[in-house]
DNA sequence: TATATTTGTTCAAACGATTGACCAAAATTA
DNA sequence: TAATTTTGGTCAATCGTTTGAACAAATATA
């Protein structure tokens, strides 16, 4: 019972007195096989419970119908949508996914794509480690002639199409709409400005903040790795400033949740004496007290996007058509943390 | 630059002037091939930049070295860390993961494991959706011959090895402990029965209010899908009783968030009134106020055994050994919402 | 020295499906 | 009816690697 094997197209072509190559065929709807051959095919395949081996298939036609998708995390809410809706649409074209998690390594992260690579997987869908600032591995990906695409966190130096939304306008959204709240001096936990993304927020904060003639303050930007405790951390040190803030941007929820802590811990209150705003709209950022203002980045979205975009690539194989970029518009959320007025 | 072919063992062998299936044995490490040929080999190897072809061997070989993985959901900081520890160990023994989401459909589960055959997985590890009560799919796995271990959500009709935590055990610690905090009401928010872990849950629940003399009240187990809205509306409905509970237990920390919320809204105090226990120790039960008393589940040990546990059975393979069962013991992490003196 | 063993490699057949070239029979057209 | 096209398949090579059998050369044993 646990060495039965596996039925082939042998076995059915057998049954029926025909070829392999006609079974292969009836099952790939050739248009040079009757339609009467084809449906016995199909009936003696059911029969036998035949199961096409991938591997061969994939052998010969140099396809592995395999799509790896290398993700930073999988405990952000953000992630783990994209991914879900990635599969959705990826699955309806015939093709499987391949999930890994970088964990904001980039070791981690480079390992995976080898394993990806190795695999044979059809093409690559990526988002960068929180680490990586040294992009030869993906630009490998490229060279090797696998298909990538980028989401969310990418890079210049990467020639892939990428799928993300629009940061800087994300940043003036939440900093217009502090500034409408009557908030004057707007900190910013950043994350590390050689990530594109964070860079781009830390842009449209200063952007902002110019239109508005307000002064740019070195000491309200800091940078983060964004976690929680780091959070808390770099909220602490803004309330050493001589001048506090009264409002603090973070550019990630986890890291706004530990800002918020921080100021509960010191009775601090929010909104009212110093606002906060999140990024990312984590789940949690709808549970606290106060709620977290925070950014809708269209997970859903840029999911089905980005594997669009991966199964045109697939398509076009040849076309050296350009680099696709697709941006969305962030979708500010606005909730008590933020609310002064 | 797109176009260049990959190098094969073929190439190898022309630079080298030997068969193809020198060089095949000579990167297997095969005995009878000399040292100094194996060194060359590899040398060239290098030079071509040689990538085996993952496909040719696992079709020669019958071995994939691929491993599926199905949870639930990913954004369960339970399930993303057992994923994560399952492929640190799987991956040191030359398997790769690939990780599929049930999102606690029973549909979806089934056609991921359609897919994951299809792909020829060596092995599949699971948890089971909520939904699902079928467990064809499941035992077919095992007739095809792949091997199936099983983790945390499991059950008896499925014969396959299976790794998780106690979890009367669980139940037993959590009643235990509000019966010493002074409760006397201890209503649960359980999930459904049908699924093994819960029922196991209930059992905890009711046998530890037996081993103290107190009442078991049908009005006091109302099952649920666990989720923050459900949490909510259960909680909902407890309040309504003539007499109300002063404590709830919920089998899973969303559910338990839903009822701080209610509680919260309702201005009833935690845990003085009625204290909270969740299940799972999702981070954020350590953040919300009051923090919530929760379960740890041992997710990288969890992870971790269950991979150990597939790559055994990979190296038995024949040896019809019997299933293994391995039942971790929980751990109670005590926070403020439980604590009453 | 003749025989047996070991060593290092080649040979050829797989693994299972796909695919272009080819061919006979049937159908169509002239 | 002969010539042409269409239909429905067969044949054989191929994808890249693995592996047991075979074999010659080198080495060890009797």
């Amino acid at each position: 019972m646990s060495k039965q094997k596996k039925t082939t197209i042998i076995d059915i072509a057998n049954v029926l007195n025909i070829t392999p190559s006609a079974v292969s065929k009836a099952l790939n709807n050739h248009p040079r096989i009757s339609q009467k051959t084809r449906d016995a095919v199909i009936q003696v395949a059911k029969n036998l419970n035949y199961q096409p081996n991938r591997l061969a298939s994939a052998l010969r036609k140099g396809k592995s119908n395999l799509v790896g998708v290398i993700i930073p995390r999988t405990n952000s809410i953000f992630f783990s949508n994209v991914v879900q809706h990635m599969e959705e649409v990826l699955n309806l074209s015939g093709y499987n996914v391949i999930m890994t998690q970088s964990n904001e390594s980039y070791t981690k992260e480079c390992t995976n794509i080898e394993a990806l690579l190795d695999t044979q997987v059809d093409g690559i869908i990526a988002s960068l480690a929180n680490e990586t600032t040294n992009f030869e591995s993906y630009n490998k990906i490229i060279n090797n002639g696998v298909p990538l695409i980028m989401f969310d966190r990418s890079d210049y130096e990467i020639d892939a199409d990428y799928i993300g939304i629009d940061d800087v306008r994300s940043s003036q959204l939440i900093v217009n709409h502090l500034i409408t709240q009557g908030c004057k001096r707007i900190a910013h936990i950043a994350g590390y400005s050689h990530t594109r993304i964070y860079k781009n927020r830390i842009k449209g904060y200063i952007d902002s903040l110019e239109q508005h003639q307000m002064e740019i303050n070195e000491e309200l930007i800091l940078e983060s790795n964004l976690s929680l405790n780091d959070g808390r951390e770099k909220m602490q040190q803004l309330l050493q400033l001589e001048e506090r803030p009264d409002a603090v941007y973070a550019a990630g929820d986890y890291a706004a949740l530990g800002a918020l802590q921080i100021l509960k811990e010191h009775n601090i209150k929010v909104p009212e004496e110093i606002a906060v705003v999140g990024f990312s709209n984590e789940p949690f950022t709808a549970l606290t007290s106060p709620s977290i203002t925070t950014i809708n980045q269209h997970s859903e979205q840029i999911g089905k996007l980005a594997a669009k975009a991966f199964i045109q690539r697939m398509d076009e194989q040849n076309s050296d058509s350009n680099v696709t970029n697709i941006i969305l518009e962030p979708e500010l959320i606005i909730r008590e943390s933020s609310k002064r007025i």
